[in-house]
RNA sequence: GUGAGUGUAGCUCAGCUGGUUAGAGCAUCUGACUGUGGCUCAGAGGGUCGGGGGUUCGAAUCCCCUCACUCACCCCA
């Protein structure tokens, strides 16, 4: 075989197409109720958009974003995550001019450099959500909320909701010094990883799955112990709203963002059912990215959703594929013409019909009728052209009803019948 | 970037320690059944055995290299 997809990007056929259009429709209706309106953005921007915002020293930047030159010389890169640009395009076009919050959503592909994986892909699909410009732990705990209501809509169970939060630019830097210094003096006990992670994200250590490392780091200080005030009633805030909600959740302190824009609220949702990469979606408060685009001082929070992360958990949901309404099974060229002008007329009545277009033997035509799943099928042979009245089989009961060869008289049986 | 596993028909896979024209099931097409599908039966088409090199009288099978895919680590949605 010649060509095939890129590695890591995929092909996206029917009849799975329909579980993607189950999930967007379903997330869109949600949407719709709670006030968010779609937006749809570049899917590159200039490299410093997300260097910027990302953080220099995260693994995105570093190791997983496709960059590259175009040809006026300029750093592209194709986004590896929705929320910078979303900034960008809020601060651009002035939105926060617009009555408070403003709530948009967006659906489409982003794209990292990394070795694919089961649900890992690097051209994958993010369903985002963006509230801006309030900064009430009750905006937190509604977007919360909504995410749990999408994802239950969608026909999700078993969702473990994790929350913290992680400071803001007064508070983080406190903590991060408290836990330098704690880990200071083990710091050979860690994994190589962790070592290196000391100087550039100390944070991070504390999401370390390797064994040696959740040992050495017991007993390290808790982040939630050196929230500023603000930051603290805040998260005590969001914890009484999401209670009045009935969000279920967990307070996982040790819930590190990858992305360094992060202030206060974050959370991730997860399924067990997934294996390795079991984060379904994720997302948090970011308080001070609009200021740094250059936009006057905003607060934000969102998320987003894995699409490939969540197909797989629904993908038992999956309906049969439909068959056309009507089939019509010409034989001999004049039946054929007159199953061509038929098909076309029955079609702009909202029917879906089909004809058979290569002229085989009656039989072959059936076979090919049940194949498709066609619902209704009409012979046109010599017979019915010359008396004008036709069978129309039902291919579910097998019975066959008398009807004119006239289109009114069709759609009425057809519409009666399916 | 690191590690492990797998590559044989459109799909799922057999093919034992090297030995004739490389098989099965499903799918596709055709016929049995001149104008009525599903069931059954018969037949047909479809393969550079991932690619290259080596060992050998002989390689899908053994060895080396390479490519692709998968899973895991890392990290994340």
């Amino acid at each position: 075989m010649k060509y095939k997809t890129l590695k890591g990007l995929q092909d996206i056929l029917p009849p799975d197409i329909s579980v993607w259009q189950h999930i967007e429709a379903g997330a869109r209706d949600i949407f719709k109720n709670y006030g968010f309106q779609e937006i749809r953005l570049p899917v590159m921007e200039s490299t410093d958009v997300f260097i910027r915002s990302i953080g220099e020293t995260s693994d995105i930047v570093e190791k997983e974003m496709y960059t590259f030159q175009d040809k006026g010389g300029r750093s592209v890169t194709l986004r590896p995550e929705g929320t910078a640009p979303f900034v960008r395009a809020y601060v651009e076009h002035h939105l926060y001019n617009n009555p408070a919050p403003q709530k948009y959503y967006y659906m489409g592909p982003m794209f990292r450099y990394e070795r694919p994986q089961a649900f890992r892909y690097r051209q994958f699909y993010q369903i985002g959500a963006e509230a801006m410009g309030i900064d009430d732990p009750k905006l937190d705990a509604e977007i919360i909320s909504m995410l749990a209501l999408i994802l239950g809509s969608i026909g999700l169970v078993g969702l473990n909701f994790e929350i913290t939060s992680i400071g803001c630019k007064n508070c983080r830097p406190g903590y991060r010094s408290a836990l330098k210094k704690f880990l200071n003096d083990k710091i050979d006990k860690f994994c190589k990883d962790c070592q290196r992670r000391f100087d550039i994200n100390p944070l991070r250590i504390l999401d370390c799955k390797v064994p040696s490392c959740i040992e050495s780091r017991q007993g390290s200080p808790p982040v939630l112990d050196f929230l500023c005030t603000e930051c603290e009633g805040h998260f005590k805030s969001l914890k009484k709203y999401l209670d009045i909600l009935s969000v279920s959740y967990t307070i996982n302190p040790n819930l590190v963002r990858g992305l360094d824009y992060y202030t206060k609220t974050a959370f991730e949702v997860s399924s067990e059912s997934l294996g390795s990469q079991k984060a379904v979606a994720a997302g948090g408060r970011y308080d001070s990215m609009v200021d740094e685009f250059g936009g006057p001082s905003t607060p934000g929070i969102g998320f987003a959703i894995g699409m490939e992360r969540i197909i797989p958990l629904i993908k038992d949901s999956l309906s049969e594929p439909a068959g056309p309404d009507l089939l019509f099974c010409p034989l001999g060229d004049e039946a054929a013409v007159k199953a061509f002008l038929l098909t076309g007329q029955l079609r702009a009545e909202g029917l879906w019909v089909e004809m058979n277009l290569e002229s085989t033997s009656l039989r072959s035509q059936m076979r090919k009728a049940n194949r498709i799943g066609a619902k209704n099928v009409i012979v046109l042979g010599e017979d019915e052209l010359k008396t004008g009245e036709i069978s129309i089989k039902d291919m579910v009961s097998g019975e066959q009803n008398k009807s004119l060869l006239e289109v009114n008289q069709l759609i009425k049986i057809i519409r009666k019948e399916t």
